[in-house]
DNA sequence: AATGAATGAGGTTTCATTCAT
DNA sequence: CATGAATGAAACCTCATTCAT
């Protein structure tokens, strides 16, 4: 679909709203046509079905978030200070729109087997930026040569995740941006004291 | 808990082939009766619904998660090692049931907030557990004093949780039970060389 | 089924309370069955199925109407006092059980039509003492030749089934048979103001 | 009401249809949606639940009940004669739509006491009616003037109903309307022959 | 391009009845 | 006689998608 239709944007960002306000299930056609001011059927003018709604929900939002922090690392020269402009600028994102925060981490992932996969696909792309990272992070020697990269992508991405997640639950009456410099820490240095 | 009875936990072993086999939304009660070898109403004499089952089941499985691990860290001094324990044991349930490794990571995340929030308060035991060790760390000095105890908790659960995620939606065909050493030193040590 | 075995009549007035309490429709074998102290199981070895405990009690309670009104007609020898017994006696009936009352005149009307047949075969007999009151008072010429039999049995029955419904759709807050003299005039002398 | 759309109407007409021919535990909404050649769903556009369509079918039998009495009723000037229109409509009405005499008759009476109570709120209307006719009777003398109001009503109400529930037991198979003179002559001088 | 009325497949749960003990 | 665990059929309603206008 081509974005650039208005009516496209404007529908996603309806389906973000009325997800993050109704829940995932609650989130029928009708609803988000309604939120975006159009008919039932002209969403399908813009978009195949309704999972194709959400993967392109998934993709434009994520899109902006490989976008921010390839433009925030490009001026950064070592991967421990890429590292924390990764964290900062996903925590970010996620602060700066609640109800996308409410969609990525809590709704979306509801959704069936199939989507998720389609979900993971555009993951992907952010996933690599993390590799890149972890990678150059080995050969500058800032981390350790035994590093297992994929188990440390799993770890950045794990923990994010999760610190975000908890961060929704408890109705982001928290700054997750305050929590940025010791996030960095612990990924860099882990829990023990010998660091 | 009606557990004595020996059909209680055969409807809820059949709900785990079920579900993983057939996915979440197409697990059907009378799919999970007919493995379980009973009529689809025996189901109600054990469980007030559907939801109900999946609960139960949560519940079940997870109570065997934090027996194992508490036997286990009961003979460790120390809290690097009983991170250790904590990690062996959760890798090393999961990789003893396929099944379970489906449903619980992959599965029943497409539950609706009601239920999510109910499996939840069943991983509170669990988190618990992760809680104490990071604090008992911090008191033996063996964790650095400024550690952000929920933080850490957040990374130990949200790296074991996507390692364990990854390693399921590869089709289980690694060792999980041999990345726990590696696990254990990035989450102690980060990823930084200096360590 | 033979009504000398206490458990026969244990069970119908199990029957009315969980009726009377529960409404038709909720009113399960398996309430009824703990209502009387007895197994499910045993309902069944005094009646053929559900149906048969209602068409029961109906007979059974119908009986003791047809029995009391029979009882006093027997010193009346004008139509007219008979007529007056009649109602005094069906009114009395109903009051001295609520449970009765609500039973006869709000849940039993809900059964199906089937069973509706069954009931209207046993209320025949009661129906037939009507008949003979107004015949006999044609004979007497109480009531006037011109008389039809059936339609004057509508009146009587219908005028005293409604007033009965809505003392009881009333909660039975009033005195039923306070009505009865007034009752039994609208009956003879209908509400002409030349009578 | 959405009674300006045709669909609502052709619904309502194909429930008395199935009700009157299947009972009304086998009126299921699809064999009405069949009747009504629409599909299941969309019945759901037009009411909001299967109980929905039932009080509506009621509501919209009954105003017309309450239009053609009112209508008929406009020209008498005693309470005697408006009493006979109302007797007569009563039956007119039943007798000019054999399927909706059953319905109202027998089958309705079978639903739950929530459906019923909403019933009777649409009854309301009717006996305010009856009310009025039996007030301007004492009022203008034509009643006499000790009258119950209320129970005047129920004889009233109660030997229609009666009358006309028998006729549709024995399959509607004499003339109803031929009723109305005597049915009218019992209402008012009762069965005695003093009158 | 836009509309929105119509479609129709699909599943959880209840409860009367049975029968092995 | 008595039990009560097990059975299994049956139906209301939702909502993604279509297509005539």
């Amino acid at each position: 679909m081509k974005s650039s239709r208005p009516k496209y944007m404007q529908i996603i960002d309806a389906a973000v709203i009325v997800i993050a306000q109704n829940g995932y299930h609650q989130a029928q056609v009708s609803k988000i046509a309604k939120q975006a001011g159009v008919a039932d059927g002209t969403i399908y003018l813009y978009f195949k079905n309704k999972e194709d709604i959400l993967i392109s929900l998934f993709r434009e939002k994520m899109g902006y978030f490989v976008e921010q922090i390839q433009e925030g690392i490009k001026g950064k020269s070592s991967a421990v200070d890429k590292l924390f402009v990764l964290i900062q600028k996903h925590f970010q994102i996620l602060s700066e729109d609640p109800n996308l925060a409410i969609v990525t981490q809590l709704e979306l992932r509801q959704s069936n087997k199939e989507l998720r996969h389609r979900i993971n696909d555009v993951l992907k792309g952010y996933l690599d930026l993390v590799d890149r990272i972890v990678i150059e992070g080995k050969e500058t020697g800032e981390f350790r040569s035994t590093l297992n990269v994929k188990l440390m992508k799993n770890m950045i991405f794990g923990t994010m995740d999760e610190v975000a997640t908890t961060w929704v639950i408890n109705d982001q009456k928290y700054s997750l941006t305050d929590l940025v410099p010791e996030v960095h820490r612990l990924l860099t240095n882990g829990c023990s004291s010998s660091n």
